[in-house]
DNA sequence: ATATTTTTTGACTATATGGTCAAGTATTGT
DNA sequence: ACAATACTTGACCATATAGTCAAAAAATAT
């Protein structure tokens, strides 16, 4: 009986195995998309036959849904940090950081993300519209707060946001760009860092 | 014989098919990307039968071809329309309005372009390796000489371009998520224009 | 050691899809 | 009107791919 039909604790063959599947998994969907990427591929990438992956998981949506039902704790969990008794532009620039060195550190997730939304969501549209949304508004209370206090210059906290997060996973998704104009040899995320820092800092000041 | 054997002047009817095979195949790419689209999904599109699609292009992965193709160029047109003589703040924030503007009008290109890079650009990455970093590259000369003349911030030129097209085309190809953190009603586009234009006018103040 | 359970896979099916082709239909030029 | 050319398509093929299954192999429990 398949892992996937059971409710016994897993083995320790189990949570390895789904380990390697998911990890190969991540390597695949992220570079051709949930319909370029086979099972075939997962499989071959993750040293199993296909029967085998298909074991641990009832089918190729299945592999892909758990990817991103863990990878949007991950998108969200910094968000959260953002701590309204903090100093509003370190709180802000810290976030900026912490965004960025995500993107720097699991481009393959940013990427399964943006060929998620890209695609209009079909997987995650409920989560997107329920707890994205609910802690981004949450959030933009925080940033609203902060600028009736005069602490930040008056700008639109969704915006904001937006801009954030477009700036920093674009060096994840849009890396073949961002190489290919700067020329080999520098790494992009180097210089970002402080650029968007200086940015968000002139911008935010009030 | 196909149109895209000939060599002769293209009939009527060649015109006006292309064309509309070209804009379903556009509907069809930029939802699906290319391997999740069909010739079948196209040929529906556009009121066709998938061998008379055949007729007109070799393949599906001409479609696609000459759709980034054209693509391209409309991408780069603004960018090329930056003037050194001008002044420095308004042709940057000049630049960002017209790449807000061509996100908002043209988002079905915008996703093409993202699902392309995104993958590892397979079909136009001569073109970014080639035209589009010739002229980033001159334009960020431009940039640089402004700042040395102490008319824009000392940021770095590379970075702001980046910033600009993650920012504007975020509103096209993220265009689902944006919607669902504003909830509906208002047009994200109508809000973002002032937003971007007083980022930009900020961080380039000297 | 043996029984039980879990894991693995070769061989298979069904379907989707890119692409072909010969024969038919419409359009155009004279 | 008629021939030449351009266009269209139903039927088809080859391949790729998701997913199944029964039987073998490996691990685990007793």
């Amino acid at each position: 009986m398949p892992r996937s039909q059971t409710t016994k604790k897993p083995t320790r063959i189990q949570r390895e195995k789904t380990r390697a599947i998911l990890e190969a998994a991540l390597d695949v969907f992220s570079d051709f998309g949930f319909r370029g990427s086979t099972i075939d591929m997962i499989a071959a990438r993750a040293g199993l036959s296909k029967p085998n992956i298909l074991y641990y998981f009832d089918n190729k949506e299945a592999i892909h849904k758990t990817l991103l039902a863990e990878l949007l704790q991950t998108w969200l969990d910094p968000l959260h940090q953002i701590d309204e008794a903090g100093d509003p532009i370190e709180e802000i620039c810290g976030y900026v950081a912490q965004k960025l060195k995500m993107a720097r550190e699991f481009p393959r997730e940013s990427k399964l993300f943006a060929n998620e939304i890209l695609q209009g969501a079909p997987h995650i549209l409920p989560e997107i519209q329920g707890e994205l949304k609910e802690l981004t508004s949450l959030k933009a209370k925080v940033v609203k707060s902060w600028i009736k206090a005069g602490k930040l210059a008056d700008i639109d906290p969704y915006h904001l946001f937006f801009s954030i997060w477009a700036t920093t996973q674009h060096y994840a998704d849009f890396d073949i760009q961002v190489r290919s104009v700067l020329g080999d040899g520098s790494d992009p995320f180097e210089t970002a860092g402080p650029f968007l820092d200086k940015m968000y800092r002139t911008m935010l000041r009030p």
